[in-house]
DNA sequence: CGTGAAAGAATCTCTAA
DNA sequence: TTAGAGATTCTTTCACG
């Protein structure tokens, strides 16, 4: 990976459209010369996928929530994280560091839908004690990539 | 925006390449159809671009990591927000509910280039005290999108 | 709002250096 | 790795239902 793979990898995330040619114009290269250097970059993983950056509030996703969880005693850990990654709400689960052991991000349509969430990892069995936050504004909304559809 | 939409959205944020008589197949509309139907969700905003999901570790950016912050008393909270949209390790930064004012997420190579963060926050007179949370490992990772480049 | 067809672009493939 | 040329595929446009 050198700097004209990061340039295209810069170019494209900005706008993953530009055409090869234009790509090609701004770092020098021919087109087939850029479609290889993608797609060489596709097959060693460095790009993931092509995707869409959305509007959370176009998506009737309004609130942002994260919630700090510590897991029940004799919560089966494995299954936990399964049930994380199958959530269509959650967009990211970290086992972290400090007094919790998992923080989760999710986006609900308003603040009442998080006392369901909260339901249903008790109901399974997940939950040891919590502490919720809400994003009251976001300076850096950082970009919204639903799992799900 | 109706099931059709949703469905689109849902198909290209899988794979952004998909061409539009693929997707027509998918939702039973003609090519073109589709076409008009993304130039509208772009026009209105509820698809912000197309962009890429990358591999962090790919991207050197290997550790993930979460910081409350409470602001100085003096800080200039504008010039606060400013500075994270423009900080290039700063993901996601969002005014949060809770004992802490800010939540901040960031990417770096390594738990020492930590340091350097918070003193340069210090440095501009943001800081007023502070809570790191390094990423342990993380069983729904989320897309990652630098904003930089 | 959807369609089909034509025109215009972009991508992909292959060969060669 | 890169480049160029040709073949293929995709996107865009538009007149019409």
């Amino acid at each position: 990976m050198d700097d004209i793979d990061l340039k295209i990898i810069g170019l494209l995330a900005l706008d993953a459209k530009r055409s090869l040619a234009d790509i090609g114009g701004s770092v020098g290269l021919a087109p087939s010369s850029v479609n290889e250097r993608i797609r060489r970059l596709t097959a060693s993983g460095a790009i993931r996928r092509f995707t869409l950056d959305l509007d959370p509030a176009a998506m009737g996703m309004q609130t942002l929530v994260f919630v700090w969880i510590a897991l029940r005693e004799d919560a089966d850990e494995t299954a936990f994280r399964e049930y994380a990654a199958n959530h269509p709400l959650i967009l990211e689960c970290h086992h972290v560091t400090g007094a919790w052991a998992y923080l989760v991000k999710l986006r609900v349509s308003a603040p009442p839908e998080i006392e369901g969430f909260l339901a249903d990892l008790k109901e399974h069995r997940f939950l040891g004690r919590s502490e919720t936050v809400i994003a009251l504004s976001s300076p850096v909304p950082g970009s919204f990539t639903p799992k799900d559809m």
